[in-house]
DNA sequence: CAGGATCCTCTATGATACTG
DNA sequence: CAGTATCATAGAGGATCCTG
């Protein structure tokens, strides 16, 4: 996690945040469907674009795609095209993807560990103004 | 991290992922001057507003003063205000907050580790078609 | 110094329709 | 089935000006 103002072209900080590797990481993991994904086929092994679809409550076709195509991008998952009629695609986690598991597991542990202290904090922050 | 489709009340999925914990957790982390803010104060200790502001490079006002309102009202962060002429205002991370500093340690652990794998399997996709 | 208030611009994301 | 392409929109986030 680098918090530097180093390595900052003159006039542009642009590059400062695509540099960082934290950075990058965010990009990966930091939204809601990439670490949804991620989790699914954590869980469920091989997928099909179909399951994944209904096992994802609510996430549009569009961003099931582009988030599938990233996540393939980045190494951590595959995508496996069987050209039956009509055609079959399956998603498996690479190694790489596997390996992510373990950190987010240590964030899913803080976060059952603690969300309660973070709600009743905003619960104290909003009775005091609001 | 709830990948389930249990609590969906028919036709919204709004309540799925607000109800669900890891959504709140990052929410709160999952952000670029979130994170950023947090590992700041993690290495700084206490520390004033114009002093996260230089050590945030490319962090807008704005930005700022709005993570750090967000910060403060999920308890992960204390904000001290001295009222001298001008005023001094100083933020800290809180135990709850330095708790945080943990699970995050792995992430930038497991970036460290990994993401010059990514980075290869970006630029080997992007040659393959691009 | 540490913001508050405004305006404005993109980007992310959803809805819809079409296809190999 | 598993997408691609297009259009539309809300909200994130930056720039700027003002104040206790």
């Amino acid at each position: 996690m680098d918090v530097t103002t180093a390595d900052v072209p003159p006039g542009r900080f642009d590059a400062f945040a695509a540099s960082c590797p934290s950075r990058q990481l965010l990009d990966t993991i930091g939204n809601k469907w990439s670490s949804l994904v991620i989790v699914a086929l954590g869980l469920g092994g091989r997928m099909r674009y179909s399951e994944l679809s209904a096992r994802i409550a609510g996430v549009s076709q569009k961003m099931l795609t582009q988030t599938l195509r990233g996540l393939e991008r980045d190494g951590l998952l595959t995508r496996t095209v069987t050209p039956s009629v009509p055609v079959r695609v399956d998603y498996e986690l690479t190694p790489l993807g596997l390996s992510l598991l373990e950190p987010m597991r240590h964030l899913k542990e803080w976060a059952e560990a603690h969300m309660a202290e973070v709600d009743l904090a905003r619960a104290e922050y909003d009775r005091n103004d609001g």
